[in-house]
DNA sequence: CATCGCGACTGTATCGTTACAGATTTGAAG
DNA sequence: CTTCAAATCTGTAACGATACAGTCGCGATG
């Protein structure tokens, strides 16, 4: 056999999937030159590269994820790290919803990844960077100088955050205007006539934590109202917890007559509490919740709500990771999305 | 240099991650044996598997996965396949943790795999067949006569389904037990004294719909009701749309004075239109619902409502699909799990 | 007419792992 | 002193893809 031939395939297994090798076979070229048509490759001839796209798309060829990877070290995995605990209410599924309609027009698959325990939420990234598991992350639950972010930029690998930080790194994220929603709250509540406002608000290390506080603030300045003091509870206490601790605070002197809840879940066990305090939503007490979800509108309409679209989230990350991937400067990957408040739902034919 | 040493590596990269190589070179040994010595292989001494295992852990050896797959055609990859419409009400979110927590003791990670259309249902099975994507499927919305479940069963890909089969195929399932759900939920109407009851069911082509509707059924022979039609609507159908048919349903004649919901988010709905015909829950009808969380309780403690426990279901299914892949007889692999009522919210101290 | 450059294509080595078929040593049996 | 088997260990090839360094033929150039 002479030299020009004799890398080429003698037999090929029918039941098996196709690989480069079929293509070259099928073809009569070389691996080298199937996979390089493949790529568009300027080194290949026009007529060539049509043939072999058309084989390839006849023949139903699909690289070998592994093939590629271990050669290439690209995994075309999009990581998406969660906490077990983060699940309360939920948020995860629109948001996978979200992740995967994106990546749906992408060769990248969607990988969870979960971890437990707060302290460990580096864990995860480590094992990332250690195996090289992923091309890019999706990491929530941000704090301000998030050590994740730090980690992830040191190393290179392409990230986005749901949430902003404040470490003076400038990377690619997407956030809800906490600043914003509580701002519009309080204007929302003064407007009902209200003054003496209670904020049910993040835990205090998450970034949003000061955003939302300092949208309250704001508002209570520039509208003239009261903070009342809710300090010891927040979003990520038990809704037992929320409730009792409302219940208290209902029936003390300091009893609020407008309430900012950062969670819909939590507006769940606030309301509760209210109710346990005797007192009644619209009468004794406004409230605007943000609400990832449709229920507080159906259950509890008197409940003004803000839409937080987790699934718009998942676009926005999933788009931005893969423009951190492909090179797209950090700063143009960044996203803000404007909260605005729910029209109630609609009464029927009969109004 | 002898024959012996010939394929050991001379220089080794300081920076990159460990691989065989890595231990092979420390250890003195050829890459076949720490292969094996990992493997605990039959014909490695037993103090060399010893030495490489410590070796290994020193350094944080871990197999690289594609290397593995691209040899074997192991993927350690389970994939949930879900549709993008199931997730209205965020079913997703709790499976997903429940997958995880099973997956996190194991080499395998958790791909999800979405499709679109309902005609699509086929789609991602072919892609995970024709390009050996994982080593497991779960999947859900399971039929009676389910092509997927034939698809996977003749190409001999492990799975488990969310929900039981009809075509007398022996595999793994994880069910929730929606008959005796439907069976105590008309035994509690009728302690309560209601007779005429309408059930709010699934769709007809999803195999629990039978399910519910034998319970529902059985239960109406055993304790003496009458069933009001609602066929025309199910839990698929948008909130508005169930509430609007059953606003109409509740004006008429035909108004029951029990209701079985199949589904939480349906619960909400069949509340707003119930209320629009100015009926009132524990007065005019009482109301049994099945509730994947909280807010039901929460919200409208009028509600009796039994948990189906997500979070449960997704653990189930991991260690079904494992326990395929395992080799384990399918028989083996199938759990159904039990409704029960749920106690009411505690009052809190004061009770 | 040799030489060069260019366009089009190709072989080899390699990523990390494992199946397979040896190879070497040791001690016991003949 | 062979011979052989058992116990350990090892090299080679292969999975599918791609980086890299060619090869080949051909027309233009000096």
């Amino acid at each position: 056999m002479d030299n020009k031939t004799k890398n080429r395939p003698q037999t090929l297994p029918d039941g098996a999937r196709p690989t480069l090798k079929t293509i070259a076979f099928m073809t009569g070229l070389g691996i080298t030159t199937v996979s390089r048509a493949l790529k568009d490759a300027p080194d290949i001839g026009a007529e060539t590269k049509e043939r072999v796209r058309l084989v390839a798309k006849q023949i139903g060829y699909q690289p070998n994820r592994a093939g590629v990877r271990l050669r290439t070290g690209k995994t075309n995995v999009i990581s998406l790290v969660l906490t077990l605990e983060e699940e309360i209410m939920g948020i995860t599924s629109p948001m996978v919803v979200g992740i995967t309609e994106i990546l749906a027009g992408t060769p990248y698959h969607l990988v969870v990844t979960p971890y437990s325990a707060v302290k460990d939420a580096l864990a995860p990234i480590r094992y990332i960077l250690d195996t090289g598991a992923a091309d890019g992350v999706i990491i929530s639950r941000t704090e301000p100088h998030d050590p994740r972010v730090a980690l992830l930029t040191e190393r290179g690998l392409p990230f986005v955050t749901h949430g902003r930080t404040e470490m003076g790194i400038v990377h690619p994220y997407h956030d809800f205007d906490n600043e914003r929603f509580a701002y519009e709250a309080v204007r929302k509540l003064v407007a009902r006539g209200r003054r003496k406002l209670v904020l049910l608000e993040p835990p205090p290390h998450l970034t949003f934590y000061s955003h939302m506080r300092a949208g309250f603030e704001r508002g209570l300045r520039d509208f003239q109202a009261d903070a009342v003091s809710f300090h010891q509870t927040n979003i990520d206490h038990s809704l037992v917890e929320i409730r009792d601790a409302f219940e208290v605070l209902m029936r003390s002197e300091d009893a609020p007559d407008g309430i900012v809840s950062g969670s819909g879940s939590g507006a769940i066990a606030l309301i509760a509490g209210l109710e346990m305090a005797k007192k009644k939503l619209t009468e004794d007490c406004d409230m605007v919740s943000k609400s990832p979800s449709d229920f507080l509108r159906w259950l509890r309409p008197e409940v003004m709500t803000m839409y937080e679209d987790i699934r718009i989230a998942g676009r926005e990350l999933a788009k931005a990771v893969i423009g951190h991937i492909d090179g797209e400067p950090p700063e143009t990957l960044q996203s803000l999305s404007q909260p605005e408040f729910q029209p109630p739902i609609t009464r029927g034919l009969r109004a």
